[in-house]
DNA sequence: GCTAAAACTGAAGAGATCCTGACGAAAAGA
DNA sequence: TCTTTTCGTCAGGATCTCTTCAGTTTTAGC
C-alpha cells in the first residue's frame, strides 16, 4: 500500500514517516502542493494524506483537482483543528476522512487503513474485534451488536487500546491519550483506574469477554 | 534497557527521568558534561540524550569522544530549536538522532526506542531465537506463538540476555543494566539468582529449550 | 574425594502497584 | 438556572513483584 504524505511541518511529517513505515506502508512525501501535484500526477497512490493548511497555495484547490481526476486514491484532510470546516466535516469536499491535529499516530493508521478498505472493499470505518464493534464514525461502541452507553473518556480509552491491540501499552500513554494534553506530566495515575473499573465493567455487564488485560507494572493490553 | 540523560534543567529533567521510568528504562542522569563523561566511562548505557547547550563545556566535544570511543550507545542530541545546526541536522556529527526543544516526552520516548531499535537490533521490531519470539513493541515474549508473561525484571533480563546473545555477560553486567543505581559494585547478586529461576522455570513451562547457560565463575550466555 | 567458592532453590517479608467504592467538583444537558 | 451526567481524587484494601535470606546443590581446583 502506497501514501502520499502533504505536510511541510518537518518533524511531525518525520514521526508520519516513520511510524506508517514501521506499519509497512510505502510512503512519500511532499511538503509543498507544487511538489504534491507532480507527485500525484505521475505516480498513484492508494491513500493521500492532505494538510490543507500549509502554506504557499489552497489545499483545498488541490483537492478538488484530485476528485475531478477521478483517481482511486482515498483522502484523508489533515488540519489544524480550528480549520476544520463544516463542509470538511461533512466530506462535501470530497474527502474520506479527516483529522484534526493534534492527533494520535495510532489513530491517523486506522483511518487510513478505514479508508484503504473502503475504497478497496467497499467497508465501512468500523473496527471489529469478535463480539465488539467500534464504529470511528458515530463513535459509538456494539457489543453482541447492541449498544453500549460509554462515557467520551471511556470511548477513547477502549479506541485507544483497541488501536494498539495486542500491544501493551503503558499509562503514560494512555494518560496522555485521554486528557487531550501532549505535554503534561502525570505524577499520579487514579483517574485511569477508574475509567478502565468503569469500562471493563460496562463491557463485561454487555456480555463481552474481557480482552482487556492489566500488565503488572508495565501498563495494559487489549488482547484479541 | 539503561539511559542517560545529560540535561541541566532541573525541571525537564525531572519530567524526562519520571516519564522514562515510567516506560520502563533504568535512567540515570548528569547535570555536566563532566559528570557525564565520568558516567559514560565507568557504565554503559543503551542511549544517551546529550544537551548540546549545557553552560561550562561543549557539548560537541563530548559527541566527538563518545563517537571515537566506539561505544554502542545510540546518542540523541537535544537542543534549543535555534542551535540545531544543518550539521546535526544532518547528524554528521555522529549522532543518531535530534530533537529540539520543547519537546513533547512521547516523541522523545518514540525516538529512544527508534534509535535503540536501529543500534541494538538493525531495526527489527522483533527477534526470533527458534522457539522464542520477543515482540519489543508488544513488549510481549512469545515461545511457539503463545504469549508467556514475564514480569518487567524477567523480561528485561531476557532482552538483556538475547541483546548479547552468544556472549558471556557478567553478572555486574546485568545487575547493572537491572537496577538503576550504578554507583558501585554489586556485593550481592541473589536477586539475579532468583530472576534467572523464575525466568528459566516460565520459558521451561511454555516448551522452549534452555538457551540460558550458566558459565561458572564468569557468568551467563544466551546460546542459539 | 575433599574443600571452598559459586550457584541454585523455596519461602517470606517488604515494597510497589493496582483495584474498588465513595464523594465532591466540573461539565453537559434540560 | 437547575438537574443530570461525567470526571478526577482519595483512602483503604487486595494483589503482585522484588529482594533478601537460609539452606542446599553444583563446580573447579587441589
Amino acid at each position: 500500500m502506497k501514501i502520499l504524505i502533504i505536510e511541510d511541518e518537518q518533524e511531525l511529517l518525520n514521526s508520519m514517516l516513520t511510524y506508517l513505515r514501521g506499519e509497512n506502508y510505502v510512503c512519500e512525501s511532499a511538503a509543498s502542493y507544487e511538489a504534491a501535484r507532480q507527485k500525484i500526477e505521475s505516480f498513484s497512490y492508494d491513500c493521500i494524506l492532505l494538510d490543507i493548511t500549509l502554506p504557499g497555495g489552497n489545499g483545498l484547490v488541490l483537492l478538488e483537482e484530485l476528485k475531478t481526476d477521478n483517481k482511486t486514491s482515498g483522502i484523508i484532510i489533515i488540519s489544524a483543528k480550528d480549520s476544520i470546516t463544516d463542509k470538511i466535516k461533512g466530506l462535501d469536499l470530497g474527502a474520506d476522512d479527516y483529522l484534526s491535529k493534534p492527533f494520535h499516530l495510532s489513530e491517523l493508521n486506522a483511518r487510513i487503513s478505514a479508508v484503504i478498505r473502503r475504497r478497496h472493499f467497499s467497508g465501512s470505518t468500523v473496527l471489529t474485534f469478535h463480539e465488539i464493534v467500534v464504529d470511528l464514525i458515530a463513535k459509538t461502541i456494539l457489543v453482541h451488536k447492541k449498544p453500549v452507553d460509554l462515557t467520551r473518556k471511556e470511548y477513547d480509552l477502549l479506541l485507544y487500546l483497541a488501536l494498539n491491540k495486542n500491544r501493551v501499552v503503558s499509562k503514560n500513554a494512555i494518560a496522555e491519550h485521554l486528557s487531550g494534553d501532549s505535554v503534561a506530566l502525570f505524577d499520579n495515575f487514579d483517574f485511569i483506574y477508574t475509567h478502565m473499573k468503569n469500562l471493563k465493567r460496562k463491557l463485561h455487564q454487555a456480555g463481552s469477554r474481557d480482552y482487556i488485560k492489566s500488565i503488572y507494572g508495565m501498563g495494559y493490553k487489549f488482547e484479541v
